[in-house]
DNA sequence: ACAACTAAGTGTAAATGTTACACTTAATAA
DNA sequence: TTATTAAGTGTAACATTTACACTTAGTTGT
């Protein structure tokens, strides 16, 4: 292995990659093939850092190789670096599998990412196993402090979401105005009032009405809006 | 050297340290002793970790090893991890007497603090010069990317203040209402209208009135203000 | 065709928060 | 006593936020 591409054996990133299904936010986990030993187990897409790769460029290689995700704006939001937090017994297999030094602390620098549902195909590579959404309340034991991990990013997120930016990177292109409450309802984890929701993305001039419409509802088909550039 | 108190050769904490005089944000740097060949160098406070060391309690000792500062409340900001950011000529030497694998890529994890700048004496260990605190608009270059670690730091602290929680650090215990005025606008980089930011902190209940005044000043005296519980 | 069902869509008034703005007061120094 | 300096104070216009209930446009089943 040449230089370039050698690992650094005790940096690594991770990705909490977020996404919304209209009602739910989720987050996308590699679950991995049974590596024998029943262990089946889930956790974020991450991995070490070459030696001559920046943390962005880590991030950004790490979720195409697992995910197969590509050009999404990933930002950085925390570095876990507890002597313990590869300790724990539940991992001990894997890193003996997996690591060099499986004993040596790892630290990892965390990002997070806002992403369409639908533009994401679970394609993982094939070593990683399966990549799939979760739902955010719902998130099963995960490898190392990976639990953590996800916890301070709906955190980070939750405090720095704002409609008029990020937001949209979650919705589809065409979107009722009741989607775009219930995606910010879901993150602020807030109740809204329809009608002043409604007047505010008005006023705020967030977005504009399309001439189209839902179909195939059993009801009144709401209006289809996009995002104002 | 026992395993326990090694150095992780390729990761470490910095730390900006901000402090109020009445009038401008400061920020603490350490300048260190001519270690020969001219290189008097200005940097922040920040060190390698231990091998058995969180990131959290590195800062803590390393912010007290450098600056006797113990006890404060460090806020991790951001980790610096490009390959080139340790690799300016203007540090080569330095790395050549101080460190072990002068090439290798370190990565820092940095965190940012807010202290009043009364408690601060200034009492650094021998070894490491002085620390001295300097003007925020006025930093001379520094060592590494510590110019870019301090930029970061100000645009988060801008960010995330609030008067109400963090802001009171940054004063004396006793500070006119004045004084809280010009420390909001020295971090926000905004004008205020004196009328409604005192109707303002008045309404939240942020600073309560004691009996005492200034004196020894050429004027009307302004009444003094604590913290409110 | 019509009745039942479902979620979409719409307006107004009260309360609260934000902004802009200028004169009087209490101290010191000469 | 006067000059100088910053402290301290109120009000009206405007913008934002909140609370709240009925009608409309589709689909489904009879």
């Amino acid at each position: 292995m040449s230089q370039q591409f050698e690992l650094n054996s005790n940096i690594s990133v991770d990705c909490v990659i977020f996404g919304f299904d209209g009602e739910k936010l989720n987050v996308l986990l590699i679950e991995e093939k049974d590596i024998g030993q029943g262990m089946l187990r889930k956790r974020l897409p991450g991995d070490l850092i070459l030696k001559n790769e920046s943390l962005d460029d880590a991030a950004d290689r790490v979720l195409y190789e697992l995910a197969s995700l590509r050009n999404v704006t990933l930002k950085q939001f925390h570095t876990f670096g507890d002597p313990g937090r590869v300790n724990d017994s539940k991992d001990r297999k894997w890193l003996e599998l997996y690591r060099k030094n499986p004993l040596e602390r790892v630290i990892t620098t965390a990002y997070y990412a806002l992403v369409k549902m639908d533009d994401f195909v679970p394609n993982p590579a094939s070593f990683a196993g399966e990549a799939l959404w979760w739902d955010i309340q719902d998130v099963p034991e995960l490898a190392f402090d990976h639990n953590e991990i996800v916890e301070v990013a709906l955190w980070k997120l939750q405090r720095h979401f704002e409609l008029n930016k990020s937001g949209y990177e979650l919705l589809p292109q065409k979107f009722t105005l009741n989607q775009l409450q219930q995606l910010h309802q879901a993150i602020t984890q807030e109740e809204l009032d329809k009608r002043n929701f409604r007047k505010k993305v008005v006023r705020d001039k967030l977005v504009e009405a399309t001439d189209e419409k839902q179909d195939n509802v059993l009801h009144k088909p709401a209006r289809l809006y996009r995002i104002k550039v």
